[in-house]
DNA sequence: GTCAAATAGTTACATATGAAACTAATAGTT
DNA sequence: AACTATTAGTTTCATATGTAACTATTTGAC
């Protein structure tokens, strides 16, 4: 009894998880080298610096929240950014457990300059879609964002 | 003469490529854990077995090329998939350097379950949109790819 | 106040990953 | 045929990353 001869209904190309990861790998990879060989910052480094920036005197674990990264790589990168200069910590006095992380002048120079960039490159890439496209696309990433929860049944 | 009050412009959570990346990596890894769990597939030994049963015969190369990794993971994922009895390899007649790569009957019998699986939460994560949206989606995915293309301009 | 449990953050260890060097085979040039 | 360049794939090494264990501090129950 032969099997029944396998018709592939899947190809990898065209599989939609697939397909986001490796879009969002290029969009990242090309992004993370503007901020690498201009000022030396990893994708971890710069999303620390975004966030301090914009909430100065931010704790480790309120970063973590913000920018979906663990507590481990958020503890790394600051301590990479504290040694470049470009990070300063003091300990709450409320809370000896918890820090308060602040831009240095010089963290802060490079926030100036990075922010218009990361603008730069984000409106290059949404200026190839139309307004329409961009909320559409705005609208799908919410959906998914939501069917993909981790706090849904299992697939 | 104080600086100008830095209004910040960058809400990194409202940040295209940001997004883009904490959708993708959510549903990958949500997709690993279900190829894990069942089969101890990593997500790189999945593609390798997406493409391997889709082209018996198929190279190391093309298996790079048609899954977007690089060759030393794609070497490591063939080494390990061997181990596990999944896939056999034989070298190329009229290329002694290119290996070709069949699944064998285990690695098929996998291949058998895990491709309605995979096509299972794909549908489930694509059935959280209408089928106007799944276009929408991939209209806009072909047009930020090209957008975030390696060979354009850089930003 | 004392003690167990919870929280913030760091460190240690084991594994994953990428770049570059390497091996083996083929192709192309003379 | 001999020699160089190219290609397929593997190995090595250095770095990145995640999990779990750990330290320090605070909170809450008694």
């Amino acid at each position: 009894m032969p099997d029944i001869e396998n018709v592939s209904l899947l190809r990898l190309r065209e599989f939609l998880p697939y397909r986001l990861s490796v879009l969002s790998n290029t969009i990242s990879t090309r992004i993370a080298s503007l901020y690498d060989r201009e000022f030396g910052l990893s994708i971890w480094q710069w999303r620390v610096m975004a966030v301090t920036g914009d909430r100065p005197g931010i704790s480790a674990t309120e970063i973590g929240q913000l920018t979906a990264m663990d507590k481990v790589a958020v503890s790394r990168a600051i301590a990479a950014m504290i040694q470049m200069g470009y990070l300063e910590r003091k300990t709450s006095e409320t809370d000896g457990r918890r820090s308060q992380l602040f831009l240095t002048p010089a963290g802060r120079d490079v926030y100036e300059l990075i922010v218009p960039m990361a603008l730069g490159a984000e409106q290059e890439l949404a200026s190839s879609l139309t307004e329409d496209e961009q909320k559409q696309l705005e609208h799908l990433m919410g959906k998914l964002a939501d069917a993909a929860s981790p706090d849904r049944p299992l697939w």
